[in-house]
DNA sequence: GAAATTTGTTTAACATGTTAAGTTATCCGA
DNA sequence: TCGGATAACTTAACATGTTAAACAAATTTC
């Protein structure tokens, strides 16, 4: 487990692409996060132009989105279904509030909580392009398989599920006074 | 498709999380972006703690992973191998290069290109984080099944071929003089 | 009911994602 | 062989991911 593989030699080629060079790590390359973030990514690469050309990042899109189906949501809600951090989401509404996309007004009842709710002008964006969005992924069904899609994500929820309950050990290596 | 749902009222209620509050959104939650997203960053959580003990972000160490496997690397394979773009790519073999977990030097037959490999002390670190890693695969492995597991990497892997032949279509919105 | 604790949100600091532009080196065709 | 196109990085600029800390409002505790 301590040395290095692939009996190169001292590289003696130099334009053939050597097998090793070509192919390194096929394992590594195969490792579920691997898996998961090429294939996110190749899902991704699709939208990803389509919002752009309307002034919008993939978490800016995901905000309006979810805003879309709620009067008015808290911020901690807001997080939890956009799967955004706080610190993400903090600075994200801050931009779209000062681009009208959105609005925001403490709660009466708990100071501390802030409602954001979508405005009309948000609203307007969102029509424009929710048509494009579906059709490419309209598309990505189409090519994929309803039915495999459909499998894919009970798989993908499965393994969120699996791995809710598990423990997460750091090894213990932090300073003995905490 | 204009409108929006969930007739709230003015939220009169307080304790209750409303039924709109509590599960907003089902559909959108529901999406392959989102599902592929939770379902990494579920398998990841599992990691980085173990990771950032040894001074290692996710990407670093997917960099040395990679560097265990060659001699030497380009940069330009080494992005593909480890799926970082460029501009991320360079600023993390200078960061690497200055704690001396890696080595770099120009190639002699085309100066344009740069020949990346792991010191020694990069593999002792390889060495230290490796078994936990294991563990923690082994562990996810087990929990999930690893029929289920071999399934899932499949169905990622040909949705990855589906979406790869796909176009890009970006709406042609950009101006005229591009 | 004031101090201590907890909760909701934001700010700070650093690392990466993403696109565009810049630099230097190689290639290639007139 | 010269000059335009390419190629391989790198820098720059802005947005987000990630953890820690700050802050103010609410809740609990004594």
């Amino acid at each position: 487990m301590s040395g290095k593989k692939s009996p190169n030699g001292s590289r003696s080629d130099q334009e053939g692409t050597t097998e090793a060079r070509r192919m390194p790590m096929r394992e590594f390359s195969r490792s579920l996060p691997m898996s998961l973030l090429r294939a996110r990514e190749a899902v991704m690469r699709q939208f990803r132009p389509s919002l752009r050309n309307h002034g919008l990042t993939e978490q800016q899109w995901r905000i309006l989105r979810a805003l879309t189906a709620v009067d008015t949501i808290e911020v901690t809600e807001l997080a939890r279904v956009a799967f955004l951090l706080g610190p993400s989401l903090s600075r994200i509404l801050r931009d779209l509030e000062a681009r009208d996309l959105i609005e925001r007004r403490t709660a009466k009842a708990d100071l501390r909580r802030g409602e954001v709710s979508i405005t009309s002008k948000g609203l307007k964006l969102i029509e424009a392009v929710a048509p494009t969005s579906e059709a490419i992924y309209a598309e990505i069904t189409h090519r994929f398989g309803a039915g495999k899609l459909a499998e894919l994500q009970d798989m993908l929820g499965e393994l969120e599920r699996s791995l809710a309950a598990m423990e997460v050990a750091g090894e213990g290596e932090a300073a003995a006074d905490e």
